[in-house]
DNA sequence: TTGACATATAAAGATTTCTTGATACATTGA
DNA sequence: TCAATGTATCAAGAAATCTTTATATGTCAA
């Protein structure tokens, strides 16, 4: 996703699209608390279950949502699997919200 | 929505609610696309339905959805309603999300 | 190799969200 | 007041998302 001034990204369909993604798989109370716990460094799934109280399936499956999105990353280790958020992402978030809000905090 | 560290916020279920909204609103492609062309500044509804080609009915379902979440705030001139970006809760979503990436890019 | 454990995937139903078409509401000008 | 116009709301169906239960996959230890 380039560096564009964001009224020109809202414009093209591709970036449209990755933006939409990327909102959603935060728009979800669990994943948000998913992150959370990840603000706290790596984590193995068993230690979110427990934190979260969530079915293990059902945190399976937002974390892939999360994975899918570019938001977080796993690796395993033996029979654990780690997820950590990446960074690069979120910079990415905060950057089209600012530029956003720049614009916004000029016009409106 | 206190300027709390982002962990300590992803705890409170008050917090995790709000948030989820915010970006359950940006979560949207017509609603992304919405927000594009009111960075161009204040638009009226009937310039939005024509530039989005999207039937007027949808194009309202959606404004409604950036309304509720505090996106946009809306004036009414006469027969014509027009939406603006709300550049505080930009500045909030910001925030959390440059929060998040300084503790991200820290421990990750 | 087998059994136990951690995690992922699949399937089905429940819930939510989105779209469309019809109708209601508000404002203006005649 | 009435008709026309801009916008909002409603209702119904379509589509996407989430939850739960069951099953599959991968890894380790015995």
């Amino acid at each position: 996703m380039a560096a564009l001034l964001p009224a020109r990204m809202l414009e093209r369909p591709r970036d449209v699209t990755r933006l939409a993604r990327l909102f959603h798989a935060l728009s979800d109370e669990t994943r948000l608390r998913i992150v959370g716990k990840l603000l706290g460094g790596e984590q193995c799934v068993c230690t979110l279950t427990d934190a979260l109280d969530a079915g293990q399936s059902r945190l399976s499956f937002h974390l892939k949502a999360l994975k899918d999105a570019g938001l977080v990353s796993d690796r395993r280790e033996g029979r654990w699997v780690h997820y950590a958020l990446n960074p690069d992402v979120l910079q990415e978030i905060k950057s089209f919200i600012g530029s956003v809000r720049e614009v916004a905090a000029r016009c409106c």
